[in-house]
DNA sequence: GCTCCCATTGGAAGCGGTTCCAGTACGCAG
DNA sequence: CTGCGTACTGGAACCGCTTCCAATGGGAGC
């Protein structure tokens, strides 16, 4: 039975000192370490217990120079783009990978220039063992600090204009084209797309997907029209849509978000989907099942996103040399195309 | 100009000795502490900047026993109960306030039993300065270990038969009561509700708002139907209450999920909302303004809610001895009620 | 010109572990 | 019986920073 509480926190001196052994020896109990007796072992064992010790991390960290957690930096000028369910189920995915190489998830958003600069800050003093970074924009200053930092960096999807020697993505230009061909397939011809920001990777791949099947279905591209991803900036979009090409009959917007407001809009033009209009998402998100009608989407391994930067990143504390990964997306049929 | 990169991170010693003073003197200059002339204080300056010096967290976290940081944990039996919207906000609040205390933000998902004897380690090895826990069940084992950690600890909500010391919570009795009186004063007299999980104190809480609210218009209340908070939960509830009183012509739904739930049966029951049924939710995510009809439904500060969080545990951690805050909830009217 | 006081200063003792290394004891081959 | 390799053991040196405290020196008051 742990004992009485004491009311400081118990070292590992006091720990070898009721065991009868030095504290060497106790470290080397703790850590599980070879060349300690068994008698020792056990004494060492019974004090743990009794006094109810726990390994001070910090002063393990120090002595090791190891800190036992792992950074995922999100970057963005909106702290709220944090609030994406997108974020939060990378971090499920993130979070479980790193419980099970038992290292700690520190979160940060760089959003403002106090938040940046202790990102910087973070990587220059090695406060963390790697860290993850995402959705980094054109010319980030992060994405430059990652790079000079002496500490494992992943990065989750490519930022633009970077070639980063480790990241995980997501297959995007698979995935909007198949979107694209499922759309033609369906026998539309006038097929437009809501592309994304135009200046993230994410946008730019999706886009090419788009381009991708169009042409090579031998069909005219209608020029894009582009939101931030959002519900409303989608609404916007396929109203601009609708008044350039009043006769499309497809659209692949590149996220769930905008689709949905891509459907909202053409309900109020009396449009119906998908017999006039058939629209594809991209993300898969919760909302995509539960719009009206739902959003035929693709779908991305968004939790296995997290997992993998995680796990690549603990390959890399750990001296490992993993290559970079690209997930598979996969279209998920519903009834708006 | 921060000169050459050291391949090793320089120490204080360094610093101090290209400064030419003292360690003693240089670790004054770099905590703004007095006794330091100003000479000194620029040569140290100098040094910082000439050697690109950054302190090693760790070490100054292991002399000033204070790490630096503050967890925020989550428990809860199903890992991906974290990737509801809802935690994202609390987090973007918290991350917010954190920041302006300079804090780091650890996260932790206490759902496997390897999680939650990680989060015991945390709590009892003070590898953070203080906690915030949320969404603890009843019984939840890390009420009591939160309850003996010689650590400050802020609850968000507050968890059944717990009467925490310190928590931010937000009036959901109102919110519940609020809702259920909005329903009735729009001439609806069969009133039920869609409950959340009574082993949790939102469960109640929401559920004894409706109870207020019905019978203090002196109708009958009707015998809830719970739900887990999500949307297909919300679907089966309403199937279920629509079996049971076919009449009703008003349903409160314990949150926005079930509530869209709620609405999608009531679609495909050939109800029309809000004609025929009213329909109010809870919590004002970005579904209910989405969902068809947009929701009425109850906001409450969720980002508010993370951001009291922090910074209560903020004023603990700094020796203050803050007030339990119940942050207020409005009722936002839209098409379905 | 001589105390006394106070702002500075640097030496040294922690903070709580890990780990290198020299020393000890014991088993076994020669 | 002596020599040597091996498995333990504990002393001591860090890890890098904070902070207490004694010592130093210069300026003010008398």
């Amino acid at each position: 039975m742990a004992v009485g509480v004491p009311r400081r926190q118990s070292t590992l001196d006091e720990v070898a000192e009721l065991a009868g052994v030095s504290r060497s020896v106790a470290s080397r109990v703790l850590n599980n370490a070879p060349h300690v007796s068994r008698a020792k072992r056990e004494a060492v064992e019974r004090a743990v217990h009794q006094l109810g010790y726990v390994p001070n991390p910090t002063a393990r960290a120090l002595a090791t120079r190891q800190t036992g957690a792992a950074a995922l930096v999100v970057s963005g000028e909106d702290p709220s783009i944090f609030a994406d369910p997108f974020f939060a189920q990378v971090i499920v995915g993130a979070s479980a990978a790193l419980e099970d190489a038992d290292l700690h998830l520190m979160l940060c958003l760089a959003a403002s220039d106090r938040g940046r600069s202790r990102v910087e800050q973070l990587l220059r003093s090695k406060a963390a063992d790697g860290v993850m970074l995402m959705a980094l924009r054109e010319d980030d200053p992060l994405a430059r600090m990652a790079e000079e930092a002496e500490m494992p960096v992943v990065f989750g999807g490519r930022p633009v204009g970077l070639d980063p020697r480790w990241y995980v993505d997501v297959d995007n230009v698979g995935g909007a084209r198949a979107a694209t061909e499922h759309l033609i397939s369906r026998g539309r011809g006038r097929v437009a797309t809501i592309c994304g920001r135009l200046d993230t990777e994410v946008g730019r791949a999706r886009y090419r997907g788009y381009l991708d099947a169009v042409l090579a279905a031998g069909l005219e591209p209608y020029s894009p029209e582009a939101g931030d991803f959002t519900e409303s900036s989608g609404a916007a979009a396929m109203a601009a849509l609708l008044a350039r090409h009043p006769d499309l009959d497809g659209v692949f917007a590149a996220s769930d978000n905008m689709g949905v407001g891509a459907l909202r809009t053409l309900r109020e033009a009396g449009r119906r989907v998908p017999t006039d209009v058939a629209v594809v998402g991209f993300d898969d998100l919760a909302v995509a099942r539960i719009s009206d009608p739902p959003l035929t989407t693709v779908h991305q391994p968004i939790e296995g996103l997290g997992r993998e930067m995680a796990r690549m990143l603990v390959a890399l504390i750990n001296g490992q040399a993993p290559t970079p990964l690209i997930l598979p997306t996969r279209l998920v049929t519903r009834a708006s195309a």
